[in-house]
DNA sequence: CATATTGGTACATTTATTGTACCAATATGG
DNA sequence: CCATATTGGTACAATAAATGTACCAATATG
């Protein structure tokens, strides 16, 4: 039983964060003092991983001014750090996958939504709203918004095989390229989900979370990039 | 960062084991120096978790004698040792969300089957053939059937959604009480999956596969057993 | 009766991770 | 210009988890 090393789940880690366009290429990530209280390391794992994107090619560390995103598109990552059979996905893939998951439980969280959950994903969407501007946290929201819509309804085996999938997204960089406007659209896309599931209007949810999966699969399709 | 310790994995490890009906209750557990050599851990660590099922009255230790399975259905498991939300799981909810991801697995598998995976399928079948008097190996191999065909629609985010699944198969106890012919009947399924599979028959292998895993359904709801 | 196997125990070792302290270079603000 | 804070770089001790080895006593096996 050969166990996964911290460093390189921090790195996975600071590589998401990365891809989710938190930090584009010139930026300066925050201090090892500040990230590796972030992430939850002490500070010696935390230069570990440093240290590996720095070989990677992907970071830039200048001592006595700090760590800058340098190349990320090319760099070639090695398995270890990957979700597991990544190069062989592409983002049209995660899509179809995530419509398997969650057609069929937004299907039965029409049913069975409460009240609480409804309410969380009331305020996860005020939240978007309030967060249109800052692209890596509105894409933190949408995707809690799509695990607790998964968690209401009620199949917990559903969620995990979700959650499953989330590596992959974080991974894929398609929406790190979203253009002005998709986030108040996507924003729509949710405020519309969260009307039909108060009212229980299984064929609506079913049509509108179809139209947005397909949106960006349709995306993904101009943009013909596969990760990263 | 908290990371589960391992003896904690190997606790979870072996409560599968049992679950999977491959020791029943009074049957003894190879010798310490055996499984922890078949786990990949050190004794030491095989020790401890198999103290922690002790404590748990799953277990009883016989010094100089060996580790017997005690009772395992009422054992109350502490929550860090089994698959997230597992109490809110029942056997249907695992089979609602195999339906959501093997079904349109399959679909696309029909398309794009490789005759190498086609063969590999066809050894598996082959496998659970001369193990039907081998409850878990043949429940083993099984598993491994389905996670072939999931892979074989070449969408590798569906096949971990899958594997995420997994956990929740061993936890769950069905399989253990199956009656006699069933591993026959079972076999049959996957004869004809793998029949429609090379004919590239999409209706067929929807069907068959909706029948096998609605039969599970039917027969959890016969036992109304929850899990363990 | 000799031998092998069982779980029980003690101890040294290795490795991953954490924590603390300090350095030198740079930037910042008075 | 100086005092101070912040930056990454480094060294070292402490902790904890997991491994490996060796041996014990009791039982089973031949």
């Amino acid at each position: 039983m050969n166990r996964e090393r911290l460093d390189n789940t921090v790195t996975r880690e600071i590589i998401a964060l990365i891809a989710s366009g938190a930090y584009g290429p010139g930026h300066r990530l925050p201090s090892e003092r500040d990230l590796c209280h972030r992430v939850g390391v002490s500070r010696g794992t935390l230069r570990k991983a440093l240290a590996n994107l720095a070989e990677l090619g992907v970071l830039s560390i200048k001592p006595n001014s700090g760590v800058y995103v340098q190349s990320v598109s090319h760099a070639k990552l090695p398995y270890e750090i990957l979700p597991p059979d990544f190069r062989a996905v592409d983002l049209g893939d995660v899509i179809d996958a995530r419509k398997a998951i969650e057609l069929p439980a937004i299907e039965r969280a029409c049913a069975c939504i409460t009240r609480k959950q409804l309410r969380e994903l009331a305020e996860l969407v005020d939240s978007m709203a309030q967060a249109v501007d800052d692209l890596p946290e509105f894409l933190k929201l949408d995707m809690q918004f799509h695990q607790a819509l998964v968690r209401a309804s009620g199949n917990m085996a559903l969620a995990t095989a979700f959650e499953a999938i989330y590596e992959y997204h974080r991974f894929s960089s398609v929406f790190t390229s979203q253009h002005e406007g998709e986030e108040n659209l996507a924003l729509d896309y949710h405020r519309k989900l969260l009307a039909g599931l108060k009212k229980g209007d299984v064929k609506k949810c079913l049509a509108i979370l179809r139209k947005h999966l397909d949106y960006m699969t349709k995306y993904s399709q101009q943009t013909r990039r596969k990760a990263i």
